[in-house]
DNA sequence: CTGAAAGCGCTTACAG
DNA sequence: CTGAAAGCGCTTACAG
């Protein structure tokens, strides 16, 4: 119940009497301008607020209207996000930026894991009932049953890497749609016209980046037919590599085909090495792009070309999103469903493709 | 420069007294929740947390602590949106809402009309500086360039109803394609099989509405055939009785279609009436769907089944992503993509169709 | 785990 | 447009 003291709680306690030194004004003009309760010339006005902004009071008086609202947060995370199993990089760097937001914060995080894919609503809320949650987080969660059954508790809630289709929990998701067309617009500005997308089935979030990758094809006026797919049986790397070996068995080698977009890093990893056992030289003879960015990429030989999602800023909005909710006090408050901005980062994976030379 | 005082300041204004009374208990156990300063029984905690969202004292903190940084907005306008052109009803509902917003909260809207289509950002950008703004809210853009420079001039932004595919910017949007799907969705229930999405080509983000009506048909695995796709030449009334006209001439009536979504009310409205010219009666002959939730739909007769988005509420999600913006002190903080909620408003413009008989 | 009381930080009429 | 000073609201050690 107690919340964690966070150790190093004394850090300076900034007021606006320490504005007021360090700007050179009287308290009451910072206080008149932190409130806009006086009319301040803007030279001062600007003043006031950069030192407000260093000094970290804005952040902190911003914080401090927020932790109020919440002390423990329902965690329900899948078996394999766990942190024992290290395949998935994408969810154990969500859950421990979130982790730590929620220490820095004082806010105490339940965690709840899901049983097998059997993710039985009325026990989450239960268990968030019982543990005197204000807010669920749910991980990689889109099930049907599992969201009506949230919903309808009425508990604040927020999917972080998954979607409510019915549009009543809030959710945090990469950009996926966006982030796919813009690593493939950009593999298509490198010269490479026909793309094989290596994906899995199963996740809408994934089926986005998928989307992402043919619309690159279709704002490029590029045939459709070229935009190849083929899907793994799931996104760890033995599938990837299993599923690129078939793939070049059933097509005799490569074909047309200068660059694998894959759906995810893990998978990339699995994909590069089946084509360098296969004999196949990266990125003279296939170009390679991943999607995530997570760390294994980086050591890869070559290093992997990839898209960056904002991993540790997922679990903050999550929690953002939950206090507005709890905070807002507007009954009608329509769902928020966020994305956040991908960004891509160029390694040495992806060469030159035919149109480029 | 002055912030304005906006009429009825002086709301009761609500303190911890207000709420230790309220909750029955004494001021520092209230300051003690409000500050997680002291191990409280979560009985009392859950009490006064509910009494102070509900006397709104919860919501006043949070907006206090924002309101802060934010003085001046710019807020760009494409000229068809402006007050004295009562078609578009969407973005004067949009408008309005930020408006009263930004009064209740002090903050100074400053309105600049893009002229024609050619929206120069560089324009925006120095309009924004000469006024003092600390952010831009741009209301129905999408253009590339545009975005582009405003991207480059590092002032936050956000847009209302558009979106930035190079993930740059911030941008709130009705959940367009969800919202779709779960309309269509439903008229598939409600009997319907062979449908017709009346809509017009250009934005983005009604595009997303065409994708959810095909989402729909094929969860429930209906033909794509069925989904028939009529572009009308723009969203005003005129363009729907137009284009429905001309489709009704072309298939020599209606055909197998039984039930028209039409991707705006404003298009519905204009459906209805060529439908009603032509001798068909709604909803017994055919039904009619709008999406939007206009007021002027409820006054149609019969009045308009629709989907509600939340026009109201994406002017202040605007300002919130601004404000988070400026506040949180993060350099490399994603852009935030924000889809709202929708529900479905049932009125009386859809009868079953022929597979629910 | 809750409350009475001292005291600090911030706000606010008011003067210039 | 800015500051000195009164006073209010909230926090916080402390008692039970």
């Amino acid at each position: 119940m107690a919340r964690a003291p966070a150790g190093e709680k004394r850090e300076k306690k900034v007021g606006i009497k320490d504005i007021s030194r360090e700007a050179q004004v009287s308290i009451s003009t910072v206080s008149h301008v932190l409130n806009g309760t006086a009319s301040i010339s803007s030279a001062v006005r600007a003043r006031v607020l950069e030192v407000a902004g260093r000094l970290g009071y804005l952040a902190r008086r911003q914080a401090k209207a927020t932790i109020t609202a919440l002390d423990t947060i329902l965690l329900a995370v899948p078996p394999d996000t766990l942190p024992q199993n290290n395949i998935n990089f994408v969810s154990w760097t969500v859950l421990s930026a979130l982790g730590r937001e929620c220490e820095k914060r004082g806010i105490r995080l339940l965690p709840f894991p899901l049983e097998g894919s059997v993710a039985s609503a009325r026990a989450i809320v239960e268990a968030a009932r019982a543990g005197g949650a204000q807010g669920i987080i749910l991980l990689n969660v889109d099930r049907r049953e599992t969201i009506d059954g949230i919903a309808g508790s009425g508990i604040p809630a927020a999917i972080i890497n998954g979607e409510d289709g019915s549009m009543r929990l809030d959710s945090v998701t990469p950009g996926n749609r966006f982030a796919a067309r813009l690593a493939t617009d950009w593999l298509i500005r490198q010269g490479h016209r026909r793309i094989l997308h290596m994906t899995w089935r199963g996740r809408n979030t994934i089926r986005r980046r998928g989307d992402g990758f043919s619309d690159a094809f279709a704002e490029n006026g590029l045939p459709a037919e070229d935009a190849v797919y083929c899907y793994a049986e799931g996104y760890e790397p033995r599938f990837g590599e299993k599923a690129i070996g078939e793939w070049l068995k059933a097509n005799s080698g490569l074909g047309d085909v200068t660059a694998i977009f894959c759906a995810a890093d893990n998978l990339a990893l699995g994909v590069m090495r089946g084509l360098q056992t296969a004999g196949y030289r990266i990125p003279e003879d296939i170009s390679v792009m991943g999607f995530d960015g997570v760390a294994p990429g980086e050591f890869t030989s070559p290093a992997l070309t990839t898209v960056h999602v904002p991993l540790e800023q997922m679990g903050p909005a999550a929690l953002q999103l939950i206090e507005q909710r709890v905070t807002s006090g507007i009954p009608d408050r329509a769902s928020h469903r966020l994305e956040l901005g991908c960004r891509l980062v160029i390694r040495s994976s992806v060469a030159p493709g035919p149109a480029a030379r």
